[in-house]
DNA sequence: TAGTGGTCTAGACCACACA
DNA sequence: GTGTGGTCTAGACCACTAC
């Protein structure tokens, strides 16, 4: 049986996008399944009374997305799966939140301090300016999961405690307005130092994994610098990737 | 001065291609200084003799690798730099080298074994069918940066240990005629076993980072599992991305 | 109000894969 | 050869931003 694919004209949401989110749906649920081929453009166009180009920014989207296989000559094809999501900026208190982990986190620091050379060259404020700086205890399931130190430049966000302990940061901004555009990331390794290791009731010298991260939002200028550890015993970075083409 | 962009017609090269890299061109070479705006899209193509989508299909091909941002109602402005390159798949052997740290391969194992569960899951192949394995010592400067341990499904590759030592795995799957689609990765830390102390000349119980990563082509096929450590004083992942908008 | 990007149309020709 | 996606055109109207 053939895909029951149609678009409301009326609605708002440009009519590539609704053709894309009903494909999305059906590659989700099955009802296009992986290598069949999705027909093409132009007979999918007439089909919906859409002309060509709308479907194929539709298709595209889904190309970019990873779920769909163009070959010229050939046709438009599901991929074989694995895709779920791509890496994304995502807050660890989200991550936590969609895995069941009921995270919990516990404000140990949040002031204003002046800026050290690593934060004022990562935020791209003076030197000894003023800076906020937050320190923060990820729990999941009761059991510390994280240290999170996070710097932000002065007058962006207002740090709530009591919002930053029931959301993550990331949302905290969003929701300020701020479009996030980029990151830099480095993840590593290391042993833990003796205040680590008690805030995080690892042994001294236990293997922690750490991650510095700069956000920047869409003007270029950098949000938020933070330097992470975690216990490799109760995180692991997951994500997937996909090959620029 | 105005930009000096062309196209060439005669090219086999697509126009909105030709375009995208002048304009790239031009970010990178500073020719179009970050928070600039581009010039709007009707007049960027009547100068060029190019018409409107097709402009439009060379910005967007940048606004998708983070070099430009589209407001609508303002115009299309350079990003504030901070933007080199997204994360990819690419082979630690290519960065070593790009990072001009002459890098090294050792092939200590190269041979055809029965598939563990976890490799047989990983690849999709039945636990105890023939698989390729092979162990890597990479090093850089000659001290050891890496330990990998990589399996692929058979007849896959012809894998030939002299060019293994001369490049990385990427490359010679590409050259094999395999498109790379996506991966999955997991990076994680632990203390290093005996075995892994000795092979990489750290202490055992050492803080590694490790990695996980299951390579699928476009048609959804796993080519490729990787089991990596690295030793954290020598190597770290360092990488930007962008936020899905 | 003026100017911008966002969306959409109805065609056209070309390059490539496959039988 | 036939069918597919890849590229390109010359318009149109709308939504949002800034003044």
């Amino acid at each position: 049986m053939p895909l029951d694919l149609r678009v409301d004209r009326s609605s708002p949401v440009p009519l590539y996008f609704q053709l894309a989110q009903q494909l999305e749906a059906a590659i989700e649920q099955g009802r296009l399944t992986p290598g069949s081929l999705l027909g093409n453009e132009i007979e999918l166009a007439a089909r919906l009374g859409l002309s060509r180009p709308t479907v194929r920014q539709a298709i595209q989207s889904l190309v970019d997305k990873g779920l769909l296989v163009r070959r010229r000559g050939v046709g438009t094809q599901v991929v074989h799966s694995q895709v779920k999501r791509p890496l994304e900026l995502s807050s660890l208190y989200d991550d936590l939140a969609a895995a069941g982990q009921r995270p919990a986190t516990k404000v140990l620091v949040n002031t204003v301090v002046p800026a050290s050379a690593t934060v004022a060259a990562a935020l791209g404020v003076a030197e000894g300016g003023d800076v906020h700086r937050v320190e923060r205890l990820r729990l999941a399931h009761g059991e510390p999961m994280a240290y999170l130190i996070n710097h932000l430049p002065p007058g962006l966000l207002d740090l709530d405690t009591g919002r930053l302990e029931a959301t993550g940061l990331y949302r905290l901004m969003r929701s300020a307005g701020i479009t996030l555009h980029s990151a830099r990331q480095s993840i590593g390794a290391r042993g833990a130092t003796a205040a680590e290791a008690e805030r995080l009731t690892e042994a001294e010298g236990a293997p922690l994994l750490t991650m510095q991260r700069t956000t920047f939002d869409d003007t270029g200028r950098a949000v938020e610098f933070g330097d992470h550890t975690y216990r490799p015993t109760r995180y692991s970075f997951e994500f997937q990737l996909l090959v620029r083409p």
